[in-house]
Order: C-alpha cells, then sequence, then structure tokens
DNA sequence: ATATTATTCAATTGATTTATTGAATAGAAA
DNA sequence: TTTCTATTCAATAAATCAATTGAATAATAT
C-alpha cells in the first residue's frame, strides 16, 4: 500500500542488519570504549583486516559509526552516544528474554560474583565521600581515551602487585567495559582471593558515561 | 580466544537478526499497539499468513514476543516494554545517522507538518486543564486495547463529520502509532483546512504508555 | 465421527551474507 | 621516483534468508 511505511520501515531495517552479527557487536563494544584504527580493531577483534574493513563499513553505511582519516590510518568511531544506548537495549532485551542468554550468563559470570554488582549512584557517592578505590581494569589505551572521574587503571597483569600495597580495609569497586565483561569479574575474584572487600560496578565505562556521570 | 564472549555477542545477534528486515519491524509496531491473532497481523501487514507466522516465530526466538493460544487462535505480544525502548532507540539512530532517512523523512513528512510537534510533557499539562481535545486516529482495535487517558478515537474516515461539532477555537492534538506514522499527519492536515487549530505529538501511544503517562 | 478454521511445518527457489583471498589504491617515507 | 604501509575493493564458495506452496496439526463446531 503506502511505499512510504515499507521504505521507512526497511531503513530502520539497516540498522537491525548491521546488529545482526556477532563480531560487528564485538566491533561497536571496543569503539564504545575508544575511537580506533582499522588494524587496531583487527587487532583486538582477531579478525583479518580486509574482514574488519567491510564490517566496518556496514556499520557505517548503518549510521553507527563514522570514520576520519588521519595521515595513513583510518579512525573509526561510534556516531553518538545513541548507538551506546542502543547496545545498551539490545542487550537488555536480549539479556531478560532469551533463555540461552539467562543460562550462559548464569554459568559463567554469577558464578564468578554471587554478590551484587553495585548500582553507579551508590558508587558516585561512596567515591564522592573518599571511601572506595576505583579499578578501570581495561587496557591502557582505553583508560587514557576516557575513565570514571578518580578511577586508577589496573590491567589484570598488574593487579597482584596493585593489592599488595592496599590496606585490608580498602573497599574497591571494579569496572571494565559492560556489564558483562569478564575482566571485572576476574579482578573481583582475584581481589577477594586477597581477602579485601571488593565488589563490581553494574556496568562499564560506556554507560557511566551516557548516564552522564563524572569522567576524565 | 574466550569463547564466552564470542557465544554472547551471537546469542546479541540474535536480536538484531530479528530487527533486521521491514516486514518485522512493521509487525513489531502492530504489536506495540496491541496483542494480535496472526491472520490479524497478516492482515494488517499485508503479507500471507504462512509468512507472517514464520516471521513471528523468528521474533519469539529472538525475545521480542510472546505468544498465547486461546482457543483456535493464537495471539501475539510484545515480551515486554524494553522492546518498545528498543525500537524507538533504533528509529532514533536511524533517523540521525542516516542521511537516506533523513530525507525521505523531510520528504513526505515536513513537507505535512511544518510545525514543531507537541511534547509529550506539554501535552499532558494542557489536558489536564481541558484545554485540549486530544483525537486517536488508529483503529478501534488499538485504541480499546490502550490509549492516552482522555484521548477520544476517530479514525480518519470519521474525522470530518467529528469536527464539524466542535468549536472554531478549540484545539486538537492527534496522534497514532509512532512518530512517523501518517494517520496523525493526515488528521492534522485535515483539521486546519477546516481552520482548526491541530497540531500532532510528538510520538504515538507506544511511547507515552513507556514513559509512564496516564493511559485507560 | 466429520468438517472447519487458525496456525504451523516442510520443501523449494532465488537472493543475500560471511569469510577468504589476492589485487588495487592512496598517502607517507626513503 | 620508488618503496612501504594501511585500508579498501573485487571475486569466490559456503551458509543463511525470504517468500511461496501445499501438507500437517490442533482446537472447535456440526
Amino acid at each position: 500500500m503506502t511505499s512510504f511505511k515499507h521504505d521507512l520501515f526497511n531503513q530502520f531495517a539497516r540498522v537491525g542488519k548491521a546488529l545482526s552479527n556477532g563480531n560487528r557487536l564485538e566491533l561497536l563494544e571496543f569503539l564504545a570504549q575508544a575511537e580506533r584504527s582499522v588494524d587496531e580493531l583487527a587487532g583486538v577483534s582477531g579478525l583479518s583486516v580486509a574482514n574488519t574493513s567491510q564490517h566496518l563499513q556496514q556499520l557505517r553505511q548503518a549510521g553507527l559509526v563514522i570514520s576520519r582519516k588521519q595521515g595513513l590510518k583510518v579512525y573509526y568511531s561510534l556516531s553518538g552516544d545513541d548507538v551506546i544506548r542502543l547496545l545498551d537495549d539490545l542487550r537488555q532485551v536480549a539479556e531478560r528474554h532469551i533463555a540461552d542468554v539467562q543460562q550462559l550468563l548464569s554459568s559463567v559470570l554469577l558464578r564468578k560474583d554471587e554478590l551484587e554488582p553495585l548500582p553507579r549512584e551508590v558508587l558516585l557517592q561512596r567515591a564522592k565521600d573518599g571511601l572506595v578505590t576505583v579499578l578501570d581494569v581495561r587496557p591502557p589505551e582505553e583508560y587514557v581515551a576516557g575513565h570514571v572521574a578518580g578511577a586508577v587503571n589496573v590491567p589484570l597483569e598488574e593487579l597482584e602487585a596493585y593489592l599488595s600495597g592496599l590496606d585490608e580495609g580498602q573497599e574497591i569497586v571494579a569496572y571494565c567495559r559492560g556489564p558483562h565483561c569478564v575482566l571485572a569479574f576476574d579482578a573481583v575474584a582475584i581481589a577477594r582471593e586477597k581477602g579485601l572487600n571488593a565488589r563490581r560496578l553494574e556496568d562499564g565505562f560506556p554507560e557511566w558515561k551516557l548516564a552522564g556521570y563524572p569522567v576524565e
């Protein structure tokens, strides 16, 4: 009938199509942390450069990422914060309504961290009062591109050494790329083995930033 | 490397895949208005029953819809309000970052309604003061399943007759299924031709309900 | 029981997607 | 210029998807 409606839904479907592949979603998660070049993205995702480039172009055509050329390299980044929100809602829907996802999460993550994660607002308050050490356990490049205000960058390799220098009573909150990023789970596990009071932030840096909370 | 991350992203991609087809997005928009049976959905979407059924099953596997059987019929509905939010974000991203979408919208819709649409909060206030007549121009089945509190159901066919009974000074606000639903645009155009003070609500019933505003 | 109705299943066709490979481009350095 | 590097383009094979058709199922009515 009305071809306008038809055309419009097909346009919206382009965005859905861009989100229909796990590798592309992983690329988007990396881009939610920081702007990156094609070969960096190929490196962290484990895809070939040509393949990465093609996926990025699909993401660009769907309006999810933008690119700029600087010297030899082409740098990609998310086209806006609305993309972070979209990805977050996608995760939430999958998490709440797909049984396989619930099973996957509970078998891998909940086992590691039986404690409730810490809500953002609570962390904000406690950080204000100086009661808590906030650990960013992502790679340094991502930390440099932006992090929770006051957080210390301690990748997992350096965590044991770092923890040795802390008081026993010190409260620790760890975060990384997103709500299901395993690095933060692992960090909490390591800290608890040392007898420290450690918890995990409910989600990662992109969500923190999206909520308008203080960043550096 | 970590197959957990890989598996998880592939699960999330199932949701994206479900959103990667225009017909499925249209079905979701209908379901955001009201629960419907397979043949109703086939009727409004123009797809064959078998095809509709298959698309619905893909949506169900992706966790976007649920179904219940009553007598002969199987009724489908959205699996939660988070799906409305997801669809809204998808629309927003497409609208903001894809040039083709902007062109499509401005060539078809903005031409029809040069006035700014009315924000939800403003309508809520004016409706409280009894200053405005709110028109729901969707089909009666959708109106019956839920509508903005105080709205009158006037499908386009009955609009002219309805408007004749109104005072000239009466302010009118029309809405339908969503921010790009043409019914509301058409209703505003017809009312203005009659010399009435008519505007369009910024989006449709699902978004109104999602925002927690009063419904009936 | 038999017939009717709504929905789903199964099989088919043509179109689209993914990952791989090797070649082509475009900018920077030698 | 020539050489090198980062990225993109083009061509391919295997896998997946969309729509159609006709048959199968399950709940109701006759």
